[in-house]
RNA sequence: UGACACCGUCUGCU
DNA sequence: AGCAGACGGTGTCA
């Protein structure tokens, strides 16, 4: 079987309302994945690095340009103008230089932030396994490089999506496509100076597409990475597989928390390098902790894939409360809580059993017989249904925990960096 | 002094007290949110790297010895136990050995010689500034007590000495080292260690008697200080002083109010150092935090001059209205509450109604004429007839009001002590 | 329904 | 050490 097979879209405006009408399912035998042609909304396909770069209208024609392509590079939009300027973006091979000032080196001799290709170079010809961007700000250089430190111990989490990355690559191989990365450098071409999104795709691709290539640095070329264009993505594909749970690792961070001039920041954290991990300001005129941790979750279920069970881990014992136990009473008594005033953060909160529950309904035609029954013995299983399932698992926060530390980081990054960048938080249209 | 007349000691810090003379009753604004949550129990502070290393009392103390410290150590405990531990977890400066078996208590309720700490503790729970020490011999130990009444720790303190005596403490404090010193001290005489009782009386003798030497070491060995005899005093003699208010904090506090495991704690603020400060488990077997409350202001009742004006300040309404409102309606209707069940607590209310009715009884003879109306025109004032009159003043808990924050913290310690020493309460006879 | 208090827990910070 | 953000609960009364 195909590693990417059918693919569902699903309208990325309509998070918060349940979906209109449900797909009908076609009786859905248990153990044989069938795929399935539904198509909704209007779609563009573009495909930047491929046989043929281009638009293209369905997933199929999208995969026949990109499947078995070295680098590949291809994306889905909304909007046909968003598409062509991601094709055109600069040529179809990616090999200019652009006007980035400012490269991470994360795995080279020398990890740290170069200012010339020519340094980069000189860190990772020879190089066995180089990583390596360029940026437009130092910030994002260096917080990239960071990142790359906390890929030092042996990868914690996405362990089954590891694996199976490792087969498809196998299984890549051998159709024979004499893709010899790893090993060597980009030859003499200014090429491996990728603008984001340029760089190869990682292994999450499987997941559909890359939804992190997020800046169209069109404009605002000053503003640290806010989610903007990501709203505007399309979920993953819902594919027909059953696999273990990705652990998704969320924190939120409130610098000087309880004041005024508080900032804040919101960290996912997939896995070492991984391109869906996000540090970005806290967004919104109340800038608190708690704010902040029910975001990195909001982050969190926005980018996970659909069609596959997933593990949000938290420190936030006030966040996963919120949405495995408390919600059933608010839900019921019109939000008031135990100290008789109104619920705070009802939107962030809302908006996550919104999403919750779209999973549900969106996987309901692969759950099998009987696996739809709310709350088992476990009250706080309650979301952990079917084969988009979502468990909340809490750890001790500044712990050993390493995703937790991670995601940590990059939450305090994001904090940070609206501060430095002085985001005028709370004007938000 | 000039300008103090007869005042009872107030916190010097604190900035907001009404004038004495006028009796402002504090209009409770309620609806406010609620401050802190953390817990301010009575804290010991140990410095183990440090200028001097040892117990300090304050975060202020405890900053002096440490700030600007190259690689200073220090924490705070809510046992002494384990702050004395700490600090001599590997003895950084030549402090004694461990096994210490006679305690020197130079500042304390009753400086003297101790061979458990036990009693030290009786010595030292809830007393502000203590000095103490643990010594090899008896003889190094009553030199060590000899040395403190020469530094003046034993002073008197309470009432309007207590200004002088933290002055006089700083002075000595500056002049360097509570514990390491210095010069030979008065030799052979062995002096200083008087049984309980037996010290100098101290100035609050003005209020008639030292209503604090309580305990008797007779019996029950094991069990934490307890009223016992208090009950037994007789009333001080009634002096013909009018004489500003002596303001009285009081507060209750119940370790896991509302379950099984609940430890109550009573605490009562005269005034820094004041010597009739109390800390101290709350009795009997129903421990909760409304017991606690009363039970403080029995206590402040107990403890008070019978022939000065009282303002007892309080943050429970509940205590406040039970006495001075409340009262009213259940002595017609035997006791009935609104949803005709049982008044809860009436012994204890039924105990503070009967002091109160007695501190008029007792002063009735120094009314002048027409003093003795009662219910005048506010209806919380019915208890403040004459010159035994008692007020009762309600403030914000956990606030910026620093009398209320004492009361909170003697309360705390006391329930604190009450788990740590796994007391019998509720079996006393 | 309201009020005050007493707690418990986690996080975020300075 | 201190603060703030949030929730859950009981103790009690009118």
């Amino acid at each position: 079987m195909d590693g990417v097979n059918g693919f569902t879209a699903v309208n990325p405006t309509s998070t918060h309302q349940p979906p209109p009408t449900q797909p009908t399912p076609s009786t859905p035998t248990a153990g044989t994945k069938r795929k399935r042609e539904s198509k909704s909304a209007l779609k563009f396909y573009a495909v930047r690095v491929g046989k043929e770069p281009g638009i293209y209208h369905t997933w199929a024609e999208c995969l026949d340009q990109v499947k078995g392509f070295p680098k590949a590079m291809f994306k889905s939009f909304t909007s046909l103008t968003d598409a062509e300027n991601f094709v055109n973006n600069e040529g179809t091979t990616g090999t200019e230089s652009k006007g980035t000032k400012y490269y991470g080196v994360q795995s080279g001799r020398n990890p740290g932030v170069y200012t010339s290709w020519q340094e980069v170079l000189e860190q990772i010809t020879g190089w066995k396994g180089p990583k390596h961007r360029g940026f437009k700000t130092r910030t994002e250089a260096e917080q990239y490089v960071a990142e790359g430190k906390l890929s030092g111990y042996d990868a914690p989490v996405g362990t089954i999506e590891s694996m199976e990355h490792t087969q498809k690559k196998a299984k890549t191989k051998k159709k024979g496509n004499g893709i010899k990365d790893e090993s060597s450098p980009p030859p003499g071409m200014s090429h491996g100076e990728y603008d984001p999104g340029e760089a190869p795709l990682s292994e999450d691709a499987e997941d559909g597409f890359d939804t992190t290539i997020t800046l169209d640095h069109t404009t605002n070329g000053a503003r640290y990475k806010t989610r903007d264009e990501r709203e505007a993505y399309t979920y993953q594909a819902v594919r027909p597989v059953r696999d273990a749970p990705i652990r998704i690792y969320t924190d939120g961070s409130s610098l000087s928390n309880g004041r005024a001039s508080a900032w804040g920041g919101v960290g996912v954290y997939f896995g070492p390098s991984d391109r869906r991990n996000i540090s970005e300001p806290l967004e919104g005129v109340k800038q608190t902790n708690q704010r902040a941790e029910l975001t990195a979750i909001v982050r969190a279920l926005e980018v996970a894939p659909k069609d596959r069970k997933i593990v949000i881990v938290s420190d936030s014992k006030y966040s996963i409360d919120c949405v495995t136990d408390w919600f059933h009473n608010w839900q019921r008594n019109n939000w008031i809580n135990s100290s008789r005033k109104a619920v705070e953060n009802k939107d962030l909160i809302q908006k996550i059993l919104d999403m919750l529950e779209e999973r549900i309904i969106l996987n309901r035609p692969r759950m099998e017989e009987g696996e739809d029954i709310a709350i088992s013995e476990d009250k706080r299983a309650y979301w952990d249904r079917g084969p988009g399932g979502v468990r909340f698992e809490w750890v001790k926060g500044h712990d050993k925990d390493e995703g937790n530390t991670a995601a940590d980081s990059l939450a305090v990054a994001g904090a940070r960096a609206a501060q430095e960048f002085g985001v005028d938080i709370g004007v938000d249209g």
